[in-house]
DNA sequence: AGCAGATAAATTGTTGACAATATGAAAGAG
DNA sequence: CTCTTTCATATTGTCAACAATTTATCTGCT
């Protein structure tokens, strides 16, 4: 949590809105943490007003839990509730895939080839950087949410359920697993988009999440068991 | 929007975002419409702090477009993001379906059973009442969702998409087509939750939600055309 | 010593006032 | 007459103080 003073966002609110994301899905807030009124508003120099609408729109999120009369706190997830979460992705995302492939161009894949390309760069020169392939593979999956064109989804996806990934893997101790396979997964469903193959494409997105998901509960696993 | 004054929530926030909801989803509150501070302060008798918070709460269900300096809106879909929902819909009432076959009991089933009775009953006696059909149809997917046994499903339809819905609806003239039909399919869902066949389950509720999104299209097409 | 209750501190909920911004109306130029 | 500019109004954003509730601490009793 940075004490830098404003990043040139429109409202107070908004700023504190974003300043609060980044310091819960970055860890810095870990879960089950409690969200002090008094003390983040001296820190980030606002008053209490636009701070306690920040906290309610986390809330929208579902990023923090509040209980009345007793405050706010970041959502801590237990093993069951990540494999829900993950099967709402898979579902999603799969969907994506499908409205994706009947309307990404060719211009629409080369960015996606390109954005894999950079990664694995990335992955290849700096082995000390599997943080940002996290980061990276998010961008993916992003860009073929964009690409569905479906900004429901959109909204959906990016701006509440990936936020939520981000605070999982972020309790996680940050030793990626596979990044190799995921490339070749990547790889193959931009292959079926550019086939146009809706139906393989998705099947290939659910796969390929459903993968992640049990690697991500090995990790869990193999990280400290509180269970929340 | 009454002017009664308060519903015994905990906290006036709460309060007001309960009933800002219900005003939006009944229509009360049409969309595209202002949501004005200073007078709905004045008429829920409280002040603007709570009721700000309680707008931000709406922002995060997507019921509500704040624009910063400018205020608040009910939003208001177009045919092309209606769409949307409901594909977003399909898919993850598909998934409910599928999960929900898995943990579904005798006692559940029973439950639902009842449920479309009820409903049934309510249609054949009283001819003027379509729109409680409405909600009706709403509470089976809504115990379907339970059924699931997925928790953040749950909050996603019940506590976000669900409430979009109702104010979809509420665009409309209000008159239902094809409850029967509704009925029959609710039926053979059911049937196959009986079964233990989430796989059939799945496909019948995609089907389902595909043909209630095409009629409510039509029913779009024959209302008023502003489009937003 | 350990626990129950009372007291004090801290935190949340709420309010009304002030500042900044946007909206709308009136006046003036082309 | 239309468009631009200016000004008045209304609304949003923010703040600091107060009230209500919860949490923590400190007694006093068994």
């Amino acid at each position: 949590m940075k004490e830098d003073a404003d990043r040139s966002s429109p409202t107070l609110s908004a700023s504190a809105f974003d300043r609060l994301r980044q310091a819960i899905v970055a860890g810095e807030l870990p879960p089950g943490a409690k969200i002090n009124e008094p003390q983040l508003s001296r820190q980030f120099g606002i008053s209490r007003g636009p701070l306690r609408e920040a906290i309610r729109r986390l809330e929208g999120c579902k990023l923090v839990e509040i209980r009345p009369n007793a405050g706010a706190k970041v959502v801590s997830l237990n093993r069951s509730q990540v494999t829900e979460i993950y099967e709402i992705r898979e579902a999603l995302e799969g969907l994506a895939c499908r409205l994706a492939a009947r309307r990404a161009g060719a211009g629409d894949c080369l960015q996606l080839r390109q954005l894999l390309a950079e990664h694995e760069h990335q992955l290849q020169s700096v082995d000390g950087k599997h943080y940002d392939q996290q980061e990276g593979d998010l961008d993916f999956h992003f860009l073929i949410v964009q690409l569905s064109g479906n900004s429901q989804l959109f909204s959906l996806l990016c701006g509440e359920l990936y936020h939520l990934l981000r605070l999982c893997r972020a309790q996680t101790s940050g030793i990626r697993a596979r990044p190799a396979r995921a490339f070749k997964e990547h790889h193959q469903i931009v292959d079926a988009l550019e086939r146009g193959d809706g139906e393989l494409a998705e099947l290939l997105m659910r796969r390929h999440i459903c993968g992640a998901k049990e690697t991500f509960l090995n990790e869990l696993n193999q990280t400290i068991t509180p269970d929340s």
